[in-house]
DNA sequence: CGACTCAATGACGTCAGAGGTCATGGTGGA
DNA sequence: TCCACCATGACCTCTGACGTCATTGAGTCG
């Protein structure tokens, strides 16, 4: 997996033979625009956001780049949605602060009936529903493969992803490649830990970390194991009754895929990787039908 | 759609009986793992990121805020994946620096495999691979639904998504619904836009935003029409010979859903929104193959 | 135990840049 | 013509990132 470099900052405040050229500036562009959608000056505003109408014309035009805390006091006082108040922040080259939420809410019933279509369409293969802290929120039918067997306990106050691929009263003894798919499971959760800095992401996180590892050389936590490109795509390899089923996942979201914005919800998919897995998941949804 | 605040910063610097409390901070406590990970002393990497000892060490125990350059200077002195780069400017409350790349690359060939069982497998329904400009890179069989009759132009270069949809040559003369799904669609790259600052994706903006748009009050562009919680969701009705099909899409990406960083590519599926339209396609999938 | 490395930190300094105040001048609408 | 609105210059403050130098204290190793 490579990277390249993005558009190296905002961009504002470029240096051309040896003289500063003021660019607009993203954030700058975007806050003029709000504010004139509220119909506000400068000097309303400014009053509004407690700040001087002075600096706010300089950061409008490009001239200062805004604090984070300016650009979330601008936002405040010209009401802008959440939503788009990540959008300035990163167009101002700060990390977004707010998330969506509200699953539980109206926004949940909202998508609903899409969310339940995209579930049975998935079927003979499995799917499910899951939050932000990967509990599963809903399933479809061909999920029992997976959750054949699983004791209450795992699925006590609500089953959770991880708990369930990796816990040794879950799948993970009848993962034919646990040792792999804890691996990136582990460093995937690690790398989402780090990043939002979530606590009851961390909490999960220290609670699975410490679930047996498979015997064979364990690169230990996030110590050695060079974090090196993983390999985005891990195969899940599940010994059932009817043989060894291959399984790969991807997560689908609703939104754009370059929205920043941490979602709240996604459902995670599950294809076959082989024919085999493929006819058996196809028989197994015939028979239960 | 609501939303609410996160995590307010990395929360590093808490003012607590008006004394600052000084916390680890994430970035602080991932730069030490990193460094120590390469074996290296503070003066060893002050001197690689061409800082001082003293300063390092103060970001490390989170006393200091390190500049949005001083992380990515310092990540280039320890060789950190870039995709760890944008978790540590995330930690710091930085918007991401880097994204995938390399689709036309090995990585794309390294989950071709994933990508073809993903777009068969979603058959009879539409399904299509898309680059970071929307660009359809592959699509499965029932793409032809809505690809028939798309004059050449189109599909020049390379088909993209947003001109598919909204062209008047395109499907936008079949859909229903033209009107929601065009205020949909551009209000979403725009966002896009806002957010990644990315020129190419601003320039396919521009242009898809003059095609013509249906009667009816058309609320211009971005400026009136109050940005408010737009329908996360809303169906493309398309008129076919064989009857309006109604569907809706969300994105899959490999990865997980939280993976701030801009992920490169996309697989957009579409379903069915009611009973008729599942049926069709269905129909459609059987007779085609 | 002395020599050495390493991390933390105090004292002190520089400097860029966010952000404020006051004043001016130029625009365009009423 | 008056006024609201904006850009901008002159000038100021202050926070905080970051530098240098020196000290201390905790290992570690011969």
């Amino acid at each position: 997996m490579t990277s390249e470099v993005m558009v190296e900052g905002t961009g504002a405040g470029r240096i051309l033979q040896g003289m500063k050229v003021e660019q607009p500036s993203r954030v700058g562009v975007l806050l003029r625009e709000w504010r004139q959608r509220r119909r506000l000056s400068q000097l309303d505003l400014a009053n509004l956001a407690d700040t001087s109408a002075r600096h706010l014309s300089y950061v409008e035009t490009g001239r200062a780049q805004p604090s984070r805390a300016m650009v979330l006091r601008l936002s405040e006082a010209l009401d802008i949605p959440l939503r788009e108040r990540n959008t300035l922040l990163l167009a101002a080259d700060y990390a977004p602060a707010y998330r969506e939420s509200g699953l539980d809410e109206e926004y949940m019933s909202s998508i609903r009936a899409a969310i339940d279509t995209m579930l049975t369409a998935h079927e003979p293969y499995p799917a499910v529903l899951v939050d932000r802290l990967w509990n599963v929120l809903a399933g479809n039918r061909a999920m029992a493969v997976l959750m054949d067997g699983i004791p209450p306990h795992l699925l006590e106050p609500r089953p959770n992803v991880f708990r369930l691929a990796l816990h040794p009263d879950g799948l993970a003894s009848r993962l034919a490649n646990l040792g792999e798919v804890r691996t990136l499971f582990l460093q995937r959760l690690l790398r989402q830990v780090n990043a939002t800095g979530d606590e009851a992401l961390r909490s999960l996180y220290d609670e699975v970390r410490r679930y047996p590892a498979p015997m064979g050389g364990e690169t230990e936590g996030p110590g050695e194991g060079e974090h090196g490109p993983s390999p985005i795509q891990v195969p899940l390899r599940i010994r059932t009754p009817y043989g060894e089923l291959s399984m790969f996942s991807t997560m689908a979201t609703f939104g754009a895929p370059a929205d920043v914005t941490l979602s709240e919800l996604a459902i995670e998919l599950f294809y076959p990787l082989d024919e085999f897995s493929t006819k058996a998941l196809h028989a197994l949804g015939e028979w239960s039908s």
